[in-house]
RNA sequence: GGCCCCAUCGUCUAUCGGUUAGGACAGCAGGUUUUCAAUCUGUUAAGAGGAGUUCGACUCUCCUUGGGGUCACCA
């Protein structure tokens, strides 16, 4: 044993006793709630690594506990370069504060090496840990016989061929170099069930652990998840670990590696992931299939982080949007989430109209200012065109985020800073043409057209009030046979040819080129004079 | 395939044995409006199927079906 030890494990290994009492138990109320985030860094945010983090992180704000960041970077091969530069500054995006006290680090997994490798020490002294030299061939013939038996697949009972050598067995493949790695020895009867109580499903009966799992990788001497999340997580006091349901059916597994190495479990909840309609069937949002996965798809098109965050925790809690609606002004942070309420549905559909409908509320309680301010930010990064206008003239960008942005009725038309410029692309007079009438549909000719707009353009003052401004349109109504008022055009359709709405979209469509648009007067009042009237002219 | 989870309007969901099954998004209709948007009013739309338990079941139990997950030296 002794010989073993000695050739396979590093020397100066610190000792779990000392990692004991260097990462003691953490000075908060018996209630407080220590919870975690741990991403691999693949280059790449998921949607539900921020879902899982807001839940895991109002959750340890509500108790006064601890919300920390972990970066599971075991698996070398899946490493992408400045990925977890992109975890950090994402987090931070979207408000998502960690503990970044180093107390209980350091939190990247590949620089806690040596601490595994004790706890495995510790295994394997305790005769919880044992050498497997099983090629990949080998464990590939094994998987394709229980295939064919229609057994369980796996390395355990019989088919751990390695569990129960003698030493000399090991020594022998030791002398001669065979790759080995170190699994754990399982401890339960895969016939036999206990019930594991989820903070989110409940009671549910699984199967005992037997399966005899690597602990530490051949490839680096890193951990594999199972062995990193049960000693991180203890070691870093960890009191309930919230992540995706793919997990549930590892848990007898993790009980399994914490009570054989005396920790303390932890309370576990599995939550559903986010989901996507592919045809007829759902699956989870897919980081290569689905561009939404990824959280940059969000800044790209330019939501609003906040829409974001109210969007996934309306999933958490469906009640959300009912405190919202009570609370307009309040921040989300306000909101007390609640475990029992936290969906356990198979997993929700993510609906970007949904989402999208919250953003516009974002966006519609925003003062011109701000408008322009987070829309210059995103500008700065995504379009440079519209970045270059907003520079040059930003009192006259003020005003034209001013329309309709005042008082009690607001407009509720951009979802996403994306869009903003095809919005009122119209003020863009370096790029603004003369639209085509052709295709226009009025109850006039193109003569009556040209004629009823210049007809506008000789009675139109910049300097008129609103008032004053819709008086001269409604004054001019009857010379072109419309009705100055809708009520009276649809209490006797017969004696108008239209009403003054028929007029206004004239001016519109000269104005703007489009037949929507905000309120023409505040558009006017906005664009110069000089302008106005090129574009009266047809 | 074994094991596990899940099942209410198109979507997200509420209901913790007795409700006209509620809300939000989307849709539709209308009021208002200089258009559109907004807003207001109204409205379409749901308990997968089958057995039980019960005076009574969306709610509890079982079966079926359907969907999802897992069965890696990936997390």
């Amino acid at each position: 044993m002794q010989d073993i030890i000695a050739k396979i494990f590093p020397k100066n290994l610190p000792s779990i006793d000392e990692l004991e009492i260097k990462y003691s138990k953490r000075d908060l109320p018996s209630t407080a709630m220590v919870t975690r985030i741990c991403p691999s860094p693949t280059g790449f945010v998921h949607l539900g690594t921020i879902y899982m983090s807001l839940i895991c992180k109002k959750f340890a704000d509500q108790t006064n506990g601890v919300f920390f960041l972990r970066i599971e970077d075991t698996d070398k091969k899946r490493e992408v370069g400045g990925a977890k530069e992109i975890i950090y500054s994402s987090l931070k995006e979207y408000g998502l504060d960690y503990d970044e006290n180093q107390t209980y680090g350091p939190y990247v997994q590949s620089e806690r090496k040596d601490i595994y490798t004790a706890y495995t020490k510790y295994l394997f002294e305790k005769d919880d840990a044992y050498l497997c030299f099983c090629t990949d061939e080998e464990l590939k013939a094994t998987a394709e016989e229980q295939e064919r038996l229609k057994l369980k697949r796996g390395y355990y009972g019989k088919w751990a061929v390695w569990r129960n050598k003698s030493e000399e067995e090991v020594l022998a493949e030791l002398d001669k170099n065979t790759p080995y790695v170190i699994r754990f020895k399982s401890h339960g009867d895969g016939e036999k069930t206990f019930t594991h109580h989820d903070l989110l499903k409940g009671n549910v009966d699984l199967p005992e652990n037997d399966m005899d799992v690597p602990l530490l990788k051949k490839e680096n001497g890193l951990p594999t998840y199972h062995l990193a999340h049960v000693v991180d997580d203890h070691l870093m006091r960890t009191t309930d670990v919230l992540r995706g349901d793919e997990w549930l059916s590892s848990v007898a597994l993790h009980y399994d590696l914490f009570q054989s190495l005396n920790f303390p479990i932890v309370r576990y909840g599995h939550c559903s992931p986010i989901n996507k309609l592919v045809g007829s069937s759902r699956r989870k949002l897919s980081k290569r299939k689905d561009t939404e996965a990824n959280i940059s798809f969000f800044k790209e098109k330019g939501f609003v982080v906040q829409a974001v965050i109210e969007y996934l925790l309306n999933l958490a809690n469906s009640n959300f949007e009912d405190w919202r609606k009570e609370n307009i002004d309040k921040n989300y942070t306000e909101f007390n989430l609640s475990m029992e309420k936290l969906a356990k549905s198979n997993g929700p559909l993510f609906d970007e109209t949904k989402l999208r409908d919250i953003a516009k509320d974002k966006i519609a309680r925003m003062g011109n200012i701000e408008v322009y301010d987070r829309v210059y930010e995103w500008a700065k990064e995504y379009d440079e065109y519209f970045y270059g206008l907003l520079n040059s003239n930003k009192e006259y960008w003020l005003k034209v985020f001013n329309i309709e942005r005042v008082g009690e009725l607001i407009r509720k038309d951009i979802a996403i800073w994306s869009e903003l410029y095809d919005f009122y692309n119209f003020f863009d007079t370096e790029k603004f043409t003369k639209p085509d009438w052709s295709t226009f549909k009025s109850v006039f000719t193109q003569d009556e057209i040209e004629n009823i707009l210049n007809e506008y353009k000789s009675i139109y003052n910049p300097q008129d009030d609103k008032h004053t401004w819709l008086g001269k349109v409604k004054d001019l109504c009857p010379k072109f046979g419309l009705a100055p008022d809708i009520k009276a055009y649809k209490a006797d359709k017969e004696a108008f040819k239209g009403h003054v709405g028929e007029l206004t979209q004239l001016i519109r469509y000269a104005i703007t080129g489009r037949t929507q648009s905000p309120d023409i007067y505040e558009i006017l009042q906005v664009l110069e004079n000089k302008e106005v009237l090129k574009r009266l002219t047809i």
